[in-house]
DNA sequence: GCCGTTTTCGGCCCGACTGTTTTCAGTCG
């Protein structure tokens, strides 16, 4: 038995889905495998206990997998391989990974380049384009070689690179695993995932332990770090620091850090780079010297670092929370006294931003609403997707009508758990600048977002127009990830933000931070710019499944990062404060 | 592949946009 998880299955059915749909007539297959892995992803229980605990019956009896996904469910749980998928892989032996993160680049396209030109990866793609090769085969022409150059521009900056979100579940399992160990005494991780980078190049875990110079403590320690069941390499395993690479391709470091030296250390680790040469300025000045064993005074006594606090006290500093650290100003704010109370993870009250499977959800209204409160959520707003987006099945004025009905019915139920649903829409921002639903409809709405789904490349001066023309019409609350950028995948749309957050601030509109692990939309530099101007914000999910919630830890990391507080995010609020701020004149 | 039956096979995600074409395939969320 290996120990995959529901991710790790619904991935491979993922990539499945994807070479099927590179295959004629297979569509439907195709979508059964992607369904499938959708249902699978937001599974409550892990499918390896589902199979323990009733077999193959009770993997069948999960809506949207049948014999034979069943079958091959069990195949992965006992074996960790699936035959079906190797072959498949054979068959097209791409780097589906790289090819995929291409915009503009879907199945047939992939399988036609591979057919003709033997693409097979990133790399031969961009030979190929430049020799101008791909203009000249059927369907493609000089327009999309262009646009096929500028994607691998964009794709190249972030190789190597890790989104956060998506690679946080697999370091809070390492970590949890580290800080069970009876020998181990602190257990953290450092580096860009402390300061909660959007995307990160590898992880940097510190340990200090009980009995510090148990060299059988040592050993055992390393020995567990460096056989876990994820790694797949190992660069080097000494008493002080181990380095490991996992089967998922990131680099790990575990270093054993003196108690004396956790706080210096920890502060070292975690950067940014920028932060600790000014940080260690400071001490110089002070006739100090900083690194990442201590501060030391002119003797070469150690007068501070076994905690981070100590440190910056005795530099004449606030203490400065992870997410500030990138010298951007918070060393002047902390010599001042003036670091904000950052906004924190336990302060979100509502989620301004949910899907269902009225569209392009996978949960029913009710389910969203039973996993909001499960977290400790006490309203969500259901905002599905409008009718110009008709890939999702959108929501026209008639259909939402109906959905309110739904929502009238279950607000009944959820009233004595304290709980509200709100009706909401993300509806369609169209070219023009006018949206999708009428004015009359959006009227009797609580919570009105809007977004924009398509012509991502107007020019600047367009595309600011044609947001402005949408945020100021009076039933609009909320602009749904304003810059539509998609980490690795999307670059941000081009319109002038200072311009627009005025507008925002004006017609009291609300901008959002969309924490869908790969948007995270608005970014910390907008972010910190509406703080500045007073322009309220949100931290909404996003979420098309019961199990995205979560994600909304990754949107308070970066309103954090933006230095925003709890006044500053309109969902921190209780409803009743939160509504009459919406409410217009 | 799944589902739900007319229990043995047909229906499943409904349109807009782009870049290629000269009527349409492929992509997008």
């Amino acid at each position: 038995m290996k120990l995959i998880t529901n991710q790790q299955i619904a991935n491979i059915l993922k990539e499945i889905s994807f070479l099927l749909e590179m295959e004629e007539d297979s569509s439907f297959r195709s979508r059964a495998y992607e369904k499938a892995a959708l249902i699978i992803e937001s599974l409550d229980q892990s499918l390896i206990d589902i199979y323990n605990s009733g077999g193959l019956k009770a993997i069948e009896k999960i809506p949207g997998i049948g014999k034979s996904l069943a079958l091959k469910i069990e195949e992965l749980i006992k074996t960790g391989k699936l035959k079906y998928f190797e072959d498949l892989k054979k068959q097209t032996p791409i780097n589906l990974d790289e090819l995929t993160k291409i915009e503009g680049l879907g199945p047939k396209s992939i399988k036609k380049l591979y057919q003709k030109l033997k693409i097979k990866n990133l790399d031969d793609l961009e030979k190929a384009a430049y020799r101008g090769q791909i203009r000249k085969l059927e369907g493609f022409g000089q327009k999309s070689e262009e646009k096929i150059l500028k994607a691998i521009e964009f794709a190249k900056k972030n190789k190597g690179r890790f989104i956060l979100g998506f690679i946080m579940p697999l370091v809070k399992q390492i970590e949890a695993n580290l800080k069970n160990l009876p020998e181990i005494k602190n257990v953290d991780v450092c580096g860009s995932i402390r300061r909660r980078k959007e995307t990160i190049g590898d992880i940097d875990i510190l340990v200090s332990l009980k009995n510090e110079n148990n060299q059988k403590d040592i050993k055992k320690v390393m020995s567990f770090f460096t056989t876990m069941p994820e790694v797949e390499y190992v660069y080097a395993k000494g008493d002080t620091k181990s380095s490991i690479r996992l089967s998922i391709g990131i680099d790990v470091d575990l270093r054993i850090i003196p108690q004396k030296s956790y706080g210096a250390a920890l502060n070292y680790f975690t950067g940014s780079k920028d932060h600790n040469i000014a940080l260690r300025q400071i001490a110089l000045k002070k006739g100090y010297k900083l690194n990442e064993y201590g501060l030391f005074d002119k003797n070469g006594r150690q007068v501070a670092g076994s905690t981070e606090k100590e440190l910056y006290e005795f530099l004449g500093l606030q203490y400065i929370p992870p997410e500030m650290r990138e010298n951007v100003g918070e060393i002047d704010l902390a010599l001042k006294n003036k670091i904000p109370k950052l906004i924190d993870y336990n302060e979100i009250y509502g989620d301004l931003q949910v899907q269902t499977n009225w569209t392009d959800g996978s949960a029913s209204i009710e389910e969203m609403a039973n996993a909001a409160l499960k977290l400790g959520l006490r309203y969500i707003a259901i905002t599905d997707h409008t009718k110009h987006l008709a890939m999702t099945g959108g929501l026209d004025d008639k259909k939402i009508e109906k959905q309110w009905q739904e929502i009238d019915k279950l607000n009944l139920k959820f009233k004595n758990q304290g709980f509200k649903i709100l009706k909401g829409t993300e509806c369609d921002i169209l070219l023009d600048g006018s949206l999708d639903l009428k004015d009359k409809t959006l009227q009797k709405l609580d919570i009105v977002g809007v977004s924009i789904h398509s012509h991502f490349n107007l020019p600047k001066i367009e595309q600011t127009k044609r947001i402005i023309k949408a945020i100021t019409n009076p039933y609009v609350n909320i602009l749904f990830h304003p810059t539509c950028r998609i980490l690795q995948k999307r670059e941000s749309i081009q319109a002038d933000w200072d311009e627009i957050i005025k507008t925002a601030k004006k017609y009291n509109v609300v901008l959002e931070i969309d924490a869908f692990p790969d948007r995270l939309d608005l970014n910390s530099d907008l972010i910190r710019k509406c703080v500045n101007e007073g322009v309220k914000m949100s931290v909404d999910s996003d979420a098309h499944s019961t199990n995205h919630f979560s994600f909304l830890e990754y949107g308070i990391s970066e309103a954090r990062r933006g230095w925003a507080r709890k006044e500053d995010i309109i969902n921190a609020w209780p409803l009743e404060k939160m509504l009459s701020f919406l409410k217009k004149n």
